[in-house]
DNA sequence: CCAGACGTTGTT
DNA sequence: GTCTGG
DNA sequence: CCAGACGTTGTT
DNA sequence: GTCTGG
């Protein structure tokens, strides 16, 4: 599942790094941000995005100038959590929280079903997610696919091209984002007209997902696989829902409870935490992960009578050797895996 | 015909 | 317990 | 998703 | 808007 997440990148940072080859034209594209939400609520960088905030997405260029061709990409800002393009009344007033929809039923149910026959597919962009495991106390972990820069000199507020130096260099260029196919609506009976908003598609766990959760966000890992996803006039409901699958390809931490008041938004929400012998916060305040691995903490997994969560292998760390790897949940296997309903 | 629903999650 | 706000 | 509120009256 | 139930 998929009720929190973290996008502290700055929309013209997103926006380069969605730079993308187009499939018609073999043209490198730089695309457009058109901020569809910037008379009702803008997008705000955080790391820490609930539903019925704003956030960033791809769309097809054609959803918004029909005479674009539908291969051409938009990133542009939509309220994540879906109100349906039926309901009438104020933003607030429809109750529902849509923030998720099964992949597994999405034909039968009409208020997916019908945005879906309309091609309204996006792509919801994020450094990573947040799911809670649900023991007591529960605990945070945050979930992502290339590891985010966790150092805060380095954004959100600082030079793009730094930026993009920096994820060049201590990234190998891989980006820091994650695709997470959705569903989107356009509302024209709110006062707030039009309203753009959307939802996450979610199916089941994969194995690497388990140790926290029996549901996650649909991930999409290829340009090829957003191409297809965005590109609704080239491709149908039905070449496009298979992309839908569970995905293993993805690496976890705990991090800091705070990250369950919405209040806390900075940084420190996608940094490893750790909690002490009484399992008492360490704060992470101003710590960097270095000043983890310098007090020589492990990371430990809360232990419940229930919990059969697997642990990771604990090698002590040696000052200065350690790095973000020894706090993650690392896969064995393919990246990819079906599994059967 | 009109009225009313239209959803996911987790938990029991 | 249930709703609202973020 | 989680956190936090959940209320009225009269008076300053 | 569109489907289901009465």
């Amino acid at each position: 599942m998929c009720g929190r997440f973290a996008c502290g990148l700055a929309p013209d940072v997103v926006r380069r790094l969605s730079t993308y080859m187009n499939s018609q034209t073999q043209e490198t594209i730089l695309p457009p941000y058109i901020d569809l939400m910037s008379s009702i609520q803008p997008f705000r960088t955080s790391w820490n995005l609930p539903p019925t905030s704003t956030c960033l997405c791809l769309i097809s260029a054609k959803h918004l100038d029909e005479t674009e061709d539908s291969a051409t990409r938009v990133l542009c800002s939509m309220r994540w959590s879906l109100v349906p393009h039926y309901h009438k009344g104020s933003l607030n007033e429809y109750k529902p929280i849509l923030n998720n929809c099964r992949v597994e039923t999405i034909e039968e149910k009409p208020t997916f079903n019908v945005p879906l026959k309309n091609g309204r597919r996006c792509v919801i962009l994020a450094e990573g997610f947040y799911e809670w495991k649900q023991n007591v106390p529960k605990t945070p972990y945050f979930i992502y696919e290339t590891e985010p820069l966790i150092n805060e000199k380095h954004y959100p507020n600082i030079d793009t091209d730094k930026i993009l130096e920096k994820i060049d260099k201590d990234n190998q260029g891989k980006l820091p984002l994650l695709a997470m196919a959705g569903i989107f609506d356009i509302n024209r009976n709110c006062e707030t007209d039009p309203l753009y908003s959307c939802t996450v598609c979610t199916v089941d766990a994969s194995e690497t997902m388990l140790n926290v959760h029996v549901r996650m966000p649909a991930i999409l890992t290829t340009q090829q696989e957003i191409d297809q996803w965005l590109d609704f006039g080239r491709y149908d409901t039905e070449k496009v829902l298979p992309l839908l699958v569970s995905h293993n390809d993805i690496q976890m931490y705990r991090v800091t409870p705070s990250v369950g008041s919405t209040k806390t938004n900075d940084m420190n929400n996608i940094r490893p935490f750790i909690a002490d012998q009484n399992n008492k916060t360490i704060s992470p305040n101003r710590n960097t992960l270095d000043s983890f691995i310098i007090k020589g903490k492990s990371f430990e997994e809360p232990t419940s009578k229930n919990d059969n969560i697997k642990k990771t292998k604990k090698t002590p760390t040696k000052r200065g050797q350690s790095s973000i790897e020894d706090y993650m949940f690392k896969d064995t296997k393919s990246s990819r895996k079906r599994f059967k309903k």
